[in-house]
DNA sequence: TGCACATAATAAGCATAGCTATTATATCGT
DNA sequence: ACGATATAATAGCTATGCTTATTATGTGCA
């Protein structure tokens, strides 16, 4: 019952990709790619290991998705002057419009997919992915589990 | 607030990958690979295009993995003798003994990302999922095939 | 000053996954 | 018999995401 439940949530969060990049392809931007915009229009000038992490995922990972924002013009490093090793990611005024333009896609992407779930199991649903996500976060174990 | 769903949504997929492909890498299979081999221990025999409806996955998606699969030593492709285009899939002997070794790896894994969730929110979180697979899926499954 | 170590970013290689297009084969209709 | 259409599988391209390794730069210490 349990692998269930591991199938079932790679295949939500699998065709949740999936039908976002079928809404969002003709606006060119996918949906990591849009999770790295609405980052940096929160988090303007961050660096990439930081962005990485806010997301979670490897710094490579997030840099080739940066090479290609920035190949489309949405997203430009920056030099910090102070700190050689470090680019600063900063949102071009395209990238500001990308990610305004793309909310209500988003939304509507996301009221689809919750059809048939009232407030309160979307609140329980909620709960329960974040304590999934706490379980399977790295973090430096300080406590033991069992 | 929905989108916050969605974002959780991914976020424990693709953790829960990792996770998977953690433990499972000195086995040497993926967690889409063992789910392959699991349909296919299931349904030997089966043909390409049908393993991939089942997946939820193009058929160009599952035939790279039977590549690698078959490279692997764990799955087979025969021909089948009425149609020419078709290949028919099966489990080697070791494609056999490799889902039997990762069972408990795989129960591990879930335990732990379940970890702190009661049988009755398990279940309303099953519940939930299967919900929003439907709404999401372009054909709606009439039996589960886990 | 210089060496050890840490940190930021990138490179190379692999696996998953989608799209469009193509090839080979089946089947259906005339 | 033949042409149109459908189906199974593959090829090429792109994007995410991981691991390991490498390069450049910064920092701490003796």
């Amino acid at each position: 019952m349990s692998d269930d439940i591991g199938f079932l949530l790679g295949d939500a969060a699998r065709l949740l990709r999936r039908s976002f990049d079928e809404r969002a392809r003709v606006m060119g931007v996918t949906r990591p790619q849009w999770r790295v915009l609405a980052l940096l229009k929160r988090f303007d000038g961050s660096t990439q290991v930081t962005v990485a992490d806010m997301l979670d995922v490897e710094p490579i990972t997030l840099g080739r998705m940066i090479d290609r924002l920035q190949d489309a013009g949405l997203v430009e490093r920056r030099a910090d002057p102070s700190d050689r090793r470090i680019w600063r990611l900063h949102l071009t005024p395209e990238g500001q419009q990308k990610i305004v333009a793309l909310r209500p896609t988003a939304l509507a992407l996301f009221d689809d997919a919750l059809a048939g779930l009232d407030d309160a199991q979307r609140l329980e649903l909620e709960a329960m992915l974040n304590v999934i996500r706490a379980n399977l976060t790295r973090r430096p174990p300080e406590v033991s589990h069992g």
